[in-house]
RNA sequence: UGGGGUAUAGCCAAGUGGUAAGGCAUCGGGUUUUGAUCCCGACAUCCCAGGUUCGAAUCCUGGUACCUCUGCCA
């Protein structure tokens, strides 16, 4: 069930109440100048949920209006994540360059209506004149250039008679404006380089903000949705449909970005990371871009059900990555089998049972859902525990194994700690233990730890992921580099049942214990490589 | 006295004049051969100060704090 109880869904429900026939329509328009990230899923959960929920559509718009940065293969690969997070775009997706000969005309009609000019004036001269926040800016001495001149520079511009920077055109609103977006905004830039899509050479492109309102009137959107930051733009963009020769009126509503704890979103903190070799890629499994979560072992639903429960609002929040993390987890819960895998192991030698016996085990795969199925396992006289579960000093934490202690080997019995086994060099070699195959059910103060026989396993390599930041809010730093947590991935080299030969890759296991595992790679030499998307929750 | 936006628990977030939903976190307790899961319980008078009202988180007045805008990025 979605949380319908956000602000945006009131202004559209009231919308439908006062016009029945107000057919919804919403877009996604990413610039295809990065991966997306968990930020971009939000917003899709907002744009294509509304859609579905009130029988509308919901367009992709890919908007490239800016041929520095963009590539086909961002396209691609947004393309694919949004498919992947469970979403379907209304019909093809669509391009700002699409409509790159509708932006032109509706430039020419505004200079024709004394509502644009071509200015000369240089970007530090246009920074200078357009004033600050508590001054007022001051007109561009070619403002008030005749409709012809305008148009034959314009055209100009387009054949590429300029040079980037020297000539733009500009919206004639209001230098004295309080809102610094209306103090003549550039429309059209010149760009030489050629578009990514198009294949041309346009040698102008227009703003995002005149691009925007262009495209929502054409694509006929009814509500357009995005972040805060864009509020004052709205102005601009009423001022632009207002003023040029288009008959839909798409309204602009925003809401506040996410905000994720621990992490960044930012692409160009990403593209940061990625050169400086901090990470190699954009999926790379620590980011919380879609590709590298769904690398990591996220999945859409969770994903998805995280977007569900921090809900949208206008205030600036700070998401905790607890509640990602819990979404995750409550999935994996039920969905994976479990099996037990020693990650810094200890070999335990079991006095009482003689080399060669091997006692059989047949345990369930899942402890609630039969329906996973049982498997056997074998204890034996040499078994691999974890050495973090054992204490080598005396001590009350009955959860660990300890000298002269007992601790129940799940699925087992008992073991108690005879002998700690030394070299010379005072490094412990493996633990002598004795077994019992009966105890009190009702001692409830002793731990539970996992093992597994040194005939039942496999070597196994595992990577651990971690936090890829010391600090809480990564995007307030100044220098990324320096708070980035050295121990952001760690490798183990372990062991794992023999049972998981079996499985193929992308299969999510819970180890138990220790958290959810996903196999990354197989070979035939039985080298198992494991991720692990997450721990269990730990309370202490 | 630049413009715009936002203030409800540690973090999110419902609430639209009738006596503060829900989630995450935290803390108790129960079940459990995972310190997991599951179950039960605890946890705010709503930024501040006045005012209107039988009644205010909601309305009015005046403050305060934070975010955002001075790209030919989006």
């Amino acid at each position: 069930m979605i949380n319908k109880k956000n602000f945006i869904y009131n202004i559209v429900y009231k919308d439908i109440k006062k016009n029945k026939k107000l057919k919804i329509i919403t877009r996604f328009p990413p610039e295809p100048n990065g991966y997306l990230h968990i930020g971009h899923a939000k917003s899709m959960f907002i744009n294509f949920n509304i859609a579905k929920f009130y029988k509308g559509k919901c367009f992709l718009r890919l908007d490239d209006t800016n041929p520095n940065t963009e590539k086909n293969k961002y396209v691609k690969q947004i393309k694919k994540d949004i498919k992947w997070l469970g979403y379907k775009w209304y019909g093809k997706e669509k391009y700002s360059s699409n409509y790159f000969k509708i932006y032109y005309k509706y430039a020419i009609e505004l200079i024709k209506k004394k509502l644009a000019y071509v200015d000369k004036l240089n970007k530090k001269e246009i920074k200078l004149y357009r004033g600050t926040l508590t001054k007022f800016g001051k007109n561009s001495p070619y403002r008030n250039r005749n409709i012809k001149e305008n148009l034959k520079l314009f055209k100009k511009m387009k054949k590429g008679s300029y040079n980037e920077g020297e000539l733009c055109l500009r919206a004639k609103i209001n230098m004295r404006s309080k809102n610094i977006l209306l103090r003549d905004p550039v429309l059209y830039r010149i760009k030489k380089n050629t578009h990514y899509k198009t294949k041309k050479k346009w040698n102008i492109y227009p703003t995002y903000d005149f691009a925007q309102c262009i495209s929502d009137s054409i694509e006929k959107i009814s509500h357009s949705i995005c972040t805060l930051e864009f509020s004052d733009n709205k102005e601009l963009y009423k001022w632009i449909l207002n003023n040029i020769s288009i008959k839909h009126y798409p309204k602009q509503y925003e809401f506040s970005r996410l905000n994720l704890l621990y992490t960044i979103t930012s692409k160009r903190k990403i593209k940061q990371l990625i050169k400086k070799k901090i990470i190699k890629k954009w999926n790379d499994p620590r980011l919380m871009t879609i590709s590298g979560m769904r690398k990591r072992g996220y999945t859409a639903k969770s994903i998805n059900e995280f977007c569900n429960k921090i809900g949208v609002s206008k205030k600036n929040s700070n998401i905790n990555i607890s509640i990602l993390e819990e979404c995750l987890r409550k999935e994996l819960d039920i969905t994976t089998p479990r099996i037990m895998a020693i990650l810094n192991p200890i070999k335990i030698i079991i006095t009482n049972i003689n080399k060669n016996e091997t006692i059989k085990i047949t345990i369930l795969n899942h402890p609630k859902n039969k329906n996973m199925g049982s498997r056997e396992i074998i204890l034996s006289s040499k078994i691999y525990i974890d050495i973090n579960d054992f204490e080598n000093k005396p001590s009350n934490n009955f959860h660990k194994l300890r000298l002269g202690k007992k601790i129940k080997l799940k699925y087992a019995g008992i073991l108690k700690l005879k002998k700690i086994i030394k070299n010379e060099k005072k490094k412990i070699l493996y633990l002598k233990c004795k077994y019992y195959n009966k105890y009190n059910k009702k001692i409830k103060k002793i731990g539970i730890i996992h093992w597994i026989s040194k005939k039942n396993t496999i070597k196994s390599k595992f990577r651990l992921f971690n936090k890829l930041f010391t600090k809480k809010n990564p995007n307030k730093e100044k220098n990324l580099l320096s708070i980035i947590n050295p121990k952001s991935l760690i490798i183990k080299n372990g062991y794992i049942e023999k049972q998981i030969k079996y499985i193929k890759k992308k299969k999510i296991y819970q180890f138990e214990r220790e958290g959810y595992f996903k196999l990354k790679k197989y070979t035939y030499k039985n080298k198992f490589i494991f991720d692990r998307i997450i721990t269990l929750k730990k309370k202490f």
